[in-house]
DNA sequence: CATATACTGTTTAGTTACTATACAATATAA
DNA sequence: TTATATTGTATAGTAACTAAACAGTATATG
């Protein structure tokens, strides 16, 4: 089969091996995976309001409304008043919210980076190198 | 940074875009990931039965006697009588099955490799290489 | 062999995460 | 000023799940 092929497939195994360890590492946090997307767009996106959740994941605002209600209720963020418009929420990442993200994150890539131990300091950098000539 | 962590960070990249990708092609289908990944693994293993989807994908036996419903309904799997035991159920998959999922995986990998243009041949043959070595 | 136990699939009631719709408050455009 | 658009919420309904109980079948054990 020709590299393309292999390249595409490899690629697919990835994605399934890492979709795997993302839904094994989220239930011992007692958080789905549309609260930590969220979390982790806020803290990219810090002066959010709820309906730029609802564009960033195709939901519409009443679920926003019902997923914020999720997240505040276990303190993970906040929502505050815009200091603009008085008809926006912004919502803002707690402390909690930022230490379990990390501590997520962190396990994570742990899980990541045990597919990685047998390479060598010289193929970790090749694969690097490679990897960043992808567009994304 | 260094290159364990940036090819980590990499691979939670692609997992992200094909995810994404994943999502993208399936609802043109009217099919769920679920569905999706129910045929797929009735594919790679022709002879089971609807106890083994169950602990494929960490299911219950009602949950499976629902799904399995929703894809008989669809034409694209048949509940067929075990030959050897009478309790359990022979689940085959259909011709439009088939085709459904291979159609799907097309699409999905036509998309993959959207990633992969700017690669030249020889990049490409490196990378597969390098990839060859992981664990999965 | 007989019967207790385990396995397989289904049904049903309840839960969770969503949509669609209607609404209220606020902002923007005409 | 007033019509229109935006933002967030509330509510009814839906889809996909679990838990539990059940029926039928297979297996283990005395």
């Amino acid at each position: 089969m020709e590299d393309l092929q292999l390249v595409t497939t490899k690629f697919r195994e990835i994605k399934n091996e890492l979709s795997n360890y993302f839904t094994q590492v989220l239930p011992q946090y007692e958080v789905t995976p549309i609260m930590m997307y969220t979390i982790q767009f806020l803290r990219k996106n810090p002066d959010s309001i709820a309906v730029d959740i609802a564009n960033e994941f195709g939901l519409t605002r009443g679920a926003v409304t019902q997923l914020l209600d999720k997240l505040e209720q276990d303190d993970l963020v906040q929502r505050k008043p815009h200091p603009v418009s008085r008809r926006s929420l912004l919502i803002q990442v707690t402390d909690k919210g930022t230490r379990l993200s990390d501590s997520i994150l962190n396990e994570y890539n742990n899980k990541i980076e045990r597919l990685l131990v047998n390479y060598t300091a010289e193929e970790l950098r090749s694969l690097r190198l490679l990897l960043d000539k992808l567009p994304i």
